[in-house]
DNA sequence: TTTCTATATGCAAATACTGCATATCCAATT
DNA sequence: AATTGGATATGCAGTATTTGCATATAGAAA
């Protein structure tokens, strides 16, 4: 499923035009990206938590060539499950 | 930063009770969360996809005992960031 | 208050990560 | 509706990182 299709549904499911159910769900995730930015988490029960991982320099390998690189310390962003969450595919 | 700031933030955003702003957003996890469960991945442009990640049954250990363990294949959900969300962050 | 979640622990196995070419797929513009 | 530019998936090798187990406690959320 991709945003187009997403946002069809919301616009069912929340009785909205697809602009304003596509201005919606982009308010929530800039939102979220937000706090994010502001290095904040951002937790939701019973779905998951989002947070900037911070990742340490290391050496890599270009699988291509075999040589060795240096990969520079980077972030990124990391989604935790909730607990309900995995239970809903574990069972 | 927990569900009921971010409901405060949308509330206000999205020029909605917060009540509305919480359903709004519980619609749209709720959305998402069935598309995972039918197996299918979530692909959200300039945001990040959704997919659930199969894992392998292996061998664990008890860390209080020591003891080895079975561990049963499982299924977790994935989020990985869009590459504009990389970039937010690494510069 | 009561339920949920993070943390901490040791350790084996699974997985992520890197560059890069290709194939595929999506978003936006015409 | 069709084209196109951009984003993503895949595969590869080897190392770094993460995962996940049990369980209690502390802290936060409903």
């Amino acid at each position: 499923m991709n945003k187009k299709q997403l946002v069809v549904k919301l616009s069912g499911a929340l009785n909205l035009s697809k602009a304003d159910a596509e201005r919606t769900f982009d308010t929530i995730t800039n939102t979220i990206l937000d706090a994010l930015k502001g290095d904040d988490s951002v937790k939701i029960a019973g779905f998951g938590t989002y947070k900037v991982a911070k990742r340490k320099a290391r050496v890599g390998r270009n699988p291509r060539t075999g040589e060795q690189i240096q990969i520079a310390a980077s972030q990124k962003v990391k989604f935790l499950p909730a607990k309900a969450l995995k239970e809903v595919f574990n069972k």
